[in-house]
RNA sequence: GCGCGAUUAGCUCAGUGGUAGAGCAUUACCUUCACACGGUAGGGGUCGCAGGUUCGAAACCUGCAUCGCGCACCA
């Protein structure tokens, strides 16, 4: 016989079998067989960067989608797993300016905006595979044909097309906002892409001088009265204090002396001084006004006067006067309870500003720098050089009374990682559409994960066919809810269908976002994405002349126009303007088309002095439609009607208002319907320490390695096992590891069973370390399996199959994955391989080692006669049939976890011999699911719980057989001779299997035996079990084990009793509860009573 | 500040009212003809703390503590 690897070698496996699923296009998806007994099942992939790696994340999410699609397939769906990737703006934008910055020491202004994208391009070419083909290496089996990419020109129009039509609702505008401002990518962030980070830095107070400082000493006492004393024009006084301030150190000293409490110092030099609390004074040349709250009892007398601001320290007085405001905002609590505002780079601020009609300035360039309205000794310098030198120039002044380290939450830029700027700019905006319907559709259930209702039921469905039949299409799962009439969006209002999100806490998080929801700033200063589709035509000249020039373009396009008066930024109506243009005003106007444009078409609106808006839009623009984007929209083509709405959307919650709230509004907006049915939130993968996984950490595993060193399919396991439902998962590679064992296991346990078919040296076959079926080989595979040569254990791994059936088919509806994998774990290795198939060997072995020399039969023995010669080949062939049976169904459930090791398998095993070409016969994939054994199964062959309770009973027997193995110091590997005194019948084969699972020499079943005074016995339901060894055992340590064990039963019993004593107890406990009780307290006597007699039988 | 999670064996986690579990790690023994990526048998836990509900609580309720996450933030 030749010889096959004992291990399992999953690398050429994986290849070969990847590429015939390919080959064979069973992965592509068909909405012509969509039908209702072949419903749909769809997911969209959540696109992963164009550039990307593969992540342990992306193993995650991915694994999760294979399995839900794998399941699909088996339950007999018609299965869409649809793929693609993401243009990613910034990141990849970011990524070729490095490239260039290295490679060609450039930078993309040096490129121009249409070279530099052609870069982008090419990189996109050169990267853009490998993400996908590592998704490949991992088993998915996605529709590579419908592979898609957010810059797809089709994908392109549908973004633009749902601009202009948001555009043209007013959902879309174009306004001067407070933006967060990303200094170094240089762009504006929408509110998700800042992260609030804590920073350790300094709260700087500085005081000011209050301009009228004379005026109120002179003529109020210190109080709140005052205030209207001073009513009237105060500028020129207040100027010429300015100009006398004092800066000499002496004064600040002095002033600074005085207890800061209340913010307020009338210092000796005749002068009131406020003292401001900040940490940012950089900006203090920023600053247009100073405010106070109103009802503070300590400054309301101020409001209406004015403060001199320090900095720039080189301006004249007259221009560094900045009002005392009266604000509602601030806190009095906090700092000093006066507020600097800077209206041009605060967001709060800004609001002030408004409210305030304060001025802007502006004082520093994109990229954080400062300019020249910042003064001379900061313009120039980064933000964070600037602050020190600001503080200098503070301390020179001596107004800085205080810094002390403080800790502030600051914003972030998630991608640049540095503190984002609040920086007022012309920016596109999104008013959120169906935000009511979206909020509305999230299931709110109080408790627990609710599976779609029936899901489970109708999963565990049981079969009434036999063994035989079990390929026959389940025909009793209800179709999909895909009618092609969702393409079109139905009557407000009526929105039958919840999405059910997992774990259902989310829906909290979800609706908490949606209820405090600002507009969305969707344009960004890049070059790298989908460009802004509006063009623009200023002109200067009177209207009339402004109405020709735009004519030929007004009546070529049909898009939305905009005519703005640039005069007084008035918008006129613009078939007015074009009707009226003589009698209007104004002498500048701006034109704005906003229209979908072919090249051609761009083209002439360029010839013609168009321009089109510079900006593209932020990367989930166009993520946000991707469900139906990808499908053809807006044609609605077969695969739209087909898998639209998806059923299960599968990614990480950090993108939940990215990503996933946005598609379910632009599922509404657009489709008019729910854009998947559940979503399936996955935990975040951190490292063993419970650190998030980040490059710069170097904790994040390259699971391209991980599969070249243990297989995908062991990658798969390992990770499915370690992730409950969302919960976070902490990735150790021993959980890989356990899976490449747990494939080993596999292997190897139909290898063994290979090597007891007729002729398995034809079978098996060292070639690529695979599983190989000869043509020519006559073995049977599933044979008949006879009721009346079942074995107990037979029955009892039938029970076994039937309950992991149940436990994984429910869990997966469920989505516990890691539920799944631990009963598929626990089946397989406990169950099937530890006792099933150690069992199995008393009837497999060959026929003349099973002999009646092994299994002794006493006098006066009751056991039926055993006739070997004519009954022991039916009897192997029957638990081979059952084994068979078994692994059948155990590979079925181990396909959407294990890809390709049970498609080898399958196939080494020929499980796929006798099924049709689709429902196995070609692949495992299209194998069914198995379905749980029905009573019509079970009371045919005779399944029922007597079965279970002996075998149980059997198995505990051995393990307390094994017990006195070790007690009596006898090596693992050393056989030695059992006696069993049956306490009833005993069949020779289970006195057999006994002795196989004991490694006894033999067993010598007695119902008359005479132990000996010490001999080692257990006592069992079904007998004495004796380990005559004289003079082998330590008596006395044999002893203190059964005092030990004696003491442990004793425990059990009192806490047993206590509960049976207490009349509170047996009056109120439900009756099963109570007979429960009962009879543990006699199975514990019991116990009890044979450690007893072994322990008696020992003195 | 608001919200959400977590707290069970050395580690990572299951466990939705009725006998405390798994994997890893660990100890001892074993290369027995499927598998040492293996087998057999062990050891190891007053279930974060304090109250309450209950005949009965790891689980339910109320506080508290610690850790983590999200949202909102006061300069």
């Amino acid at each position: 016989m030749s010889e096959i690897p004992k291990a399992y070698e999953p690398q050429s496996v994986e290849e070969k079998w990847y590429q015939f699923w390919l080959d064979q296009k069973c992965f592509v998806a068909d909405p012509s067989r969509v039908s209702e007994k072949r419903p749909a099942y769809s997911i969209v992939i959540p696109p992963p960067n164009v550039t990307g790696m593969l992540h342990m994340g992306h193993v995650l999410n991915n694994t999760i989608q294979d399995i839900l699609s794998r399941k699909a397939r088996m339950d007999g769906k018609e299965v869409l797993w649809l793929p693609g990737t993401d243009h990613a703006g910034i990141a990849t934008q970011v990524q070729v300016e490095k490239a260039l910055k290295k490679e060609e020491r450039k930078t993309k202004y040096d490129l121009g905006r249409e070279e530099f994208l052609k870069r982008v391009w090419t990189w996109k070419e050169k990267h853009g595979g490998i993400i996908i083909n590592q998704l490949k290496k991992l088993g998915c089996s996605c529709d590579w044909t419908r592979e898609r990419f957010t810059m797809d020109p089709e994908y392109s129009r549908c973004v633009q097309k749902v601009f202009v039509e948001l555009y043209k609702k007013g959902l879309i505008y174009r306004g001067k906002r407070m933006v967060n401002w990303c200094p170094v990518s240089q762009t504006a962030l929408s509110d998700e892409e800042v992260e609030m980070k804590p920073q350790k830095g300094f709260m700087y107070h500085f005081k000011v001088e209050v301009a009228e400082s004379a005026e109120l000493l002179g003529s109020a006492p210190a109080s709140g009265a005052g205030a209207s004393a001073l009513a009237g024009d105060r500028r020129h006084d207040a100027l010429s204090n300015a100009s006398e301030k004092s800066t000499s150190q002496n004064a600040a000293d002095e002033a600074s002396a005085a207890t800061p409490v209340a913010g307020v110092l009338p210092g000796p030099d005749g002068k009131i001084w406020l003292t401001i609390a900040t940490t940012r004074p950089e900006t203090i040349p920023g600053d247009t006004a100073v405010a106070v709250n109103p009802k503070d009892t300590r400054y309301a007398h101020l409001i209406g006067k004015h403060i001199i601001r320090p900095l720039p320290i080189q301006l004249p007085p007259e221009q560094k006067l900045i009002p005392i405001i009266g604000d509602e905002h601030v806190d009095f609590e906090f700092g000093t309870g006066v507020l600097k505002v800077t209206p041009a780079h605060d967001k709060a601020d800004f609001e002030i500003g408004q409210r305030h009609k304060l001025p802007l300035v502006d004082i520093m360039n994109p990229n954080g720098t400062m300019n020249d309205l910042a003064g001379e000794s900061l313009a120039g310098l980064d933000r964070f050089e600037a602050r020190k030198v600001a503080v200098e120039r503070l301390k020179e002044l001596g107004v800085l009374v205080e810094e002390k380290p403080y800790e502030n939450n600051v914003g972030y830029s998630q991608r640049a990682d540095v503190p984002i700027e609040p920086r007022l700019s012309e920016q596109w905006f999104l008013k959120y559409p169906a935000v009511e319907q979206s909020k509305a559709c999230v299931e709110h259930e109080e408790k627990g994960s609710t599976p779609a209702p029936g899901v489970v039921a109708r999963a565990l469905a049981g079969n009434s066919e036999r063994l035989a039949s079990q390929n026959v299409p389940d025909s009793s799962t209800p179709p999909n809810v895909t009618d092609g009439a969702s393409v079109t969006a139905p009557e407000a209002g009526a929105l039958p269908n919840k999405m059910h999100f997992h774990p259902q806490r989310w829906a909290k998080v979800y609706d908490h976002w949606l209820t405090n929801i600002q507009d969305w700033c969707i344009s960004r200063q890049l070059w790298w994405g989908h460009r802004i589709p509006v063009w623009y035509l200023r002109h200067k000249g009177n209207a009339a002349s402004a109405a020709s020039v735009l004519k030929p373009a007004y009546e070529k396009f049909l898009g939305i126009w905009d005519v703005l008066k640039l005069d007084d930024l008035q918008e006129i109506d613009p078939q007015n303007f074009m009707l009226n243009a003589d009698q209007l005003s104004g002498n500048e106007f701006e034109f704005r088309l906003c229209a979908i444009c072919s090249d051609d078409e761009a083209k002439w609106l360029i010839d013609h002095g168009f321009t089109q808006d510079p900006d593209v839009l932020d990367t989930w623009f166009s993520s946000w439609l991707w469900p139906f984007a990808t499908m053809g929209w807006p044609e609605k083509t077969p695969t739209l009607k087909a898998f639209y709405p998806t059923t299960d959307l599968v990614t990480g919650p950090d993108i939940i208002f990215f990503w996933v709230a946005r598609m379910i509004m632009a599922g509404y907006e657009f489709m008019g319907d729910l854009p998947f049915k559940n979503v399936y939130f996955t935990g975040i993968i951190r490292d063993k320490q419970g650190r998030k996984m980040s490059k710069t950490l170097g904790n994040s595993p390259d699971p391209l390695e991980l599969i070249a060193k243990y297989g995908a399919d062991a990658l798969r396991f390992g990770t499915m096992r370690s992730a409950p439902l969302g919960q976070d998962v902490l990735f150790d590679e021993k959980d890989v590891e356990l899976g490449r064992n747990f494939c080993n296991k596999l292997w190897n346990a139909c290898r063994f069973r290979q090597m007891q078919g007729q002729g398995a040296a034809d079978i098996l076959s060292a070639e690529n370390g695979n599983f190989r079926q000869d043509v020519g080989s006559t073995f049977e595979v599933e044979g008949e399996i006879c009721r009346e040569l079942l074995t107990s254990d037979d029955k009892w791994i039938l029970l076994k199959l039937d309950q992991a059936i149940r436990e994984v088919t429910t869990a997966l509806a469920e989505y516990k994955f890691s539920d799944a994998t631990a009963a598929l774990y626990r089946f397989f290795w406990n169950e099937y391989c530890d006792w099933y198939v150690e069992a199995s060997k008393a009837t497999l072995r060959p026929v003349e080692t099973l002999n009646r020399e092994n299994v002794e039969s006493g006098s006066g023995s009751t056991n039926q006669p055993f006739n070997h010669s004519t009954s022991a080949t039916a009897q192997k062939q029957n638990t081979l049939a059952v084994m068979d049976f078994v692994l059948s169904n155990t590979l079925r459930l181990f396909h959407p976890f294990l890809p390709f090791i049970t498609e080898e398998l399958w196939h080494g095993m020929g499980f796929n011999k006798d099924l049709p070409e689709a429902q196995g016969g070609k692949t495992i994939m299209f194998a069914h699911w198995p379905k749980p054994l029905d009573d019509d199964f079970k009371s045919h062959y005779g399944l029922d719980e007597t079965d279970e309770q002996f075998v149980n009973a059997k198995y505990e027997l051995v393990t307390q057989g094994r017990n006195l193995r070790r007690e009596g110091n006898i090596q693992a590997g050393k056989k030695v001779k059992f006696v069993f005194k049956p306490a009833g019948e005993l069949n020779p084969l289970d006195a057999e299997v006994l002795k196989i699972l004991l490694n006894a020499e033999s067993l010598e079943v007695n119902a008359n035996y005479a132990p000996k005074k010490g001999t080692p016995q257990v006592l069992s339901p079904l007998g004495e079990l004796f380990l005559p060894l004289e003079g082998l055992i330590d008596v006395e340590a044999e002893k203190a084990r059964l005092k030990k064990e004696l003491e442990k039963h004793e425990i059990e019993i009192q806490k047993v009793l206590a509960k049976l004593n207490n009349p509170n107890f047996t009056e109120k406990v439900p009756p099963a509860v109570l007979e429960e009780h009962k009879k543990r307290l006699e199975d514990w006597r019991a116990k009890k009573q044979k450690v007893q007699s072994a322990l008696d039988a020992l003195s």
